[in-house]
RNA sequence: GGUCCGUUCGUCUAGGGGUUAGGACGCCAGGUUUUCAUCCUGGUAACAGGGGUUCGAUUCCCCUACGGACUGCCA
């Protein structure tokens, strides 16, 4: 990059949480500005005042956090290039927007809702193609093409509300390039005259967008797919400013699925699905429903890094698990795939589940810890780490810890009734008395004593290992599940284990 | 309806004019484990359809089908 640096952008709007796919766009971006030792700008698009989301900014900045995408300039980190809420930078979009109109290729339109509707129900009983406000229909609207300077400049005086609409160009054939898409032509007659500036003194997201693509120097627009049929409109407008030769590159990412069924990812599919969408619990302000995240969930960030990166773009080796600086070292745009990727939780547990492998046990313990004080329980860190040890392989979330190991910590309530029946024989109660008797006589309460013990007590009696195990572990665990018994026996102590069997002994019967 | 984008196992995908079309998740089977899970081994399973171009097409082109996005004074 010799002659530019990568200055790349991530600007939502604060309508709302963010949910997985916005992330991934934002990890692109990021990954993408890394790799090239660029810049990673956060702009926040609060343009639309009426479905403004009160939390949600701070939402999306927490949950960026959490997921380790650390912005270089923004509206926390400041730059030279701000402000960086579009609210903040009103009058700038009014100047451009006025330059447009002077210069001939915007213009006024006074037209009320009800007229504009009006006048697509009347083209849409003409069966027209074309339904828009055009190079057409702009003829018999209301605007300043059509009232002139004079009437124009006396409605603007008398304060009736206007828009400032681009004006499309007719019948012009236009090649927009896309870095995943490659080129895409479109004839400017399918295109409308679309407003740039609102009646509220806001612009609309296209004006907005590219001047403050071009006032921030942004060298690479990377976007969600649904954004792929107006980058006619940005080319032109681009064109209408005279910045066509600084036009950022576009790339538009392929967009992110429901698991099952159609259409793209939305807000209800994890209650259905049984997964979150969000990177962390959001509580809608106005329902007050809460939507579950990743965080919540048991997720490791890195985790959840690793499932978005892979959702559109792959590397094209058979290595599937990245850290966030391999990602950087890895990813290419021209690596993105073009079709949408409908989202696989149990690809999602998958990763998780290998990420938590990789954890230490006081990592692990650490994470534990307060899930376990949460429930009033209090253990000793080594104590943990050893429990963590012994049950990591089998978790796919962190709060399966506590389902895999809650009898390390307190004595079963209920023994699992297909276990009794299948395993619980008329002996069994007397053997495990005489195993009871052997244990505590145990000098050293280890897991190799307790086995050989058990080991001679079924060799004496000519039964098998099983005879005595599995109800031994139905004692101490209530079910046929956990790590080695003999383990947990020495973690829970020999007193605990005597107590356990005899309670078991006495409930079962 | 119109415009645009897309289509390789159920899912995420690799590949690419001549391949036994590869990997991963899931699923199934076997092994390890005195249990469950993990783990290991193996298996199941795909180029949407039709036309071209070509000696040859899953790969290139066209059409159709299907899917998706957009079509707002929302972004």
């Amino acid at each position: 990059m010799a002659h530019s640096e990568v200055r790349v952008r991530f600007a939502p709007s604060p309508t709302g949480p963010l949910h997985m796919g916005g992330v991934r766009t934002a990890l692109f971006n990021y990954l993408f500005a890394r790799k090239y030792n660029g810049t990673f700008i956060l702009r926040i698009e609060d343009t639309d005042k009426i479905r403004y989301m009160p939390g949600a900014e701070e939402y999306i900045i927490n949950s960026l956090k959490w997921c380790g995408l650390e912005f270089d300039e923004g509206i926390e980190q400041g730059g030279e290039y701000g402000p960086y809420r579009q609210s903040e930078r009103k009058e700038l979009y009014k100047k451009y927007a006025n330059h447009l109109v002077e210069a001939g290729k915007a213009y006024f339109a006074f037209d009320t809702a009800e007229e504009l509707d009006a006048m697509r129900e009347r083209l849409k009983e003409q069966k027209s193609d074309i339904q828009q406000y055009n190079a057409v229909t702009r003829k018999e609207m209301k605007n300043s093409l059509t009232l002139g300077k004079e009437k124009t400049r006396q409605l603007i005086d008398e304060g009736v509300p206007y828009v400032i609409r681009f004006k499309m160009s007719e019948e012009q054939y236009i090649g927009v390039i896309d870095r995943i898409r490659g080129e895409v032509e479109v004839n400017t007659n399918q295109l409308d005259d679309k407003i740039l500036f609102k009646s509220d003194g806001l612009p609309t997201y296209h004006l907005a967008n590219v001047v403050d693509d071009h006032e921030m120097k942004v060298t690479h627009v990377i976007r969600g797919e649904e954004w792929l049929p107006s980058l006619p409109l940005h080319f032109m407008l681009y064109e209408a400013f005279g910045w066509k030769d600084e036009m950022p590159e576009f790339a538009h990412l392929p967009l992110i699925l429901k698991p099952s069924g159609k259409g793209k990812l939305s807000k209800r599919d994890g209650q259905k699905h049984g997964f979150p969408v969000f990177p962390m619990e959001w509580e809608d302000p106005e329902t007050n429903e809460t939507f579950p995240g990743y965080k919540e969930s048991g997720y490791l960030p890195e985790a959840f890094i690793n499932i978005l990166a892979f959702l559109g773009w792959n590397p094209g080796t058979d290595k599937e698990l990245y850290t966030m600086d391999e990602l950087i070292e890895e990813f290419d745009l021209d690596k993105v795939g073009k079709s949408g990727s409908k989202f696989d939780p149990d690809k999602a547990k998958w990763y998780n589940h290998k990420y938590l492998m990789a954890k230490s046990d006081k990592e692990l313990a650490e994470m534990f810890i307060p899930l376990l004080e949460e429930m009033g329980i209090s253990a000793s860190v080594d104590f943990v780490e050893k429990v963590c040890s012994l049950v990591k392989e089998r978790i796919n979330f962190i709060h399966d810890l506590w389902d895999q190991s809650w009898f390390f910590f307190k004595a079963p309530d209920e023994y699992d009734q297909k276990m009794v029946k299948k395993k619980w024989k008329e002996h069994t109660p007397d053997l495990l008395n005489e195993l009871k008797e052997k244990l505590q006589k145990l000098n050293e309460f280890t897991p190799e004593n307790i086995k050989s013990t058990a080991k001679q007590l079924t060799e004496d009696k000519d039964l098998g290992m099983g005879q005595v195990m599995f109800p031994f572990r139905l004692t101490l665990v209530g079910a046929g599940m956990g790590p080695d018994v003999a383990e947990i026996a020495v973690m829970i102590g020999k007193d605990e284990t005597v107590r356990r069997i005899e309670k078991a002994v006495e409930e079962i019967g």
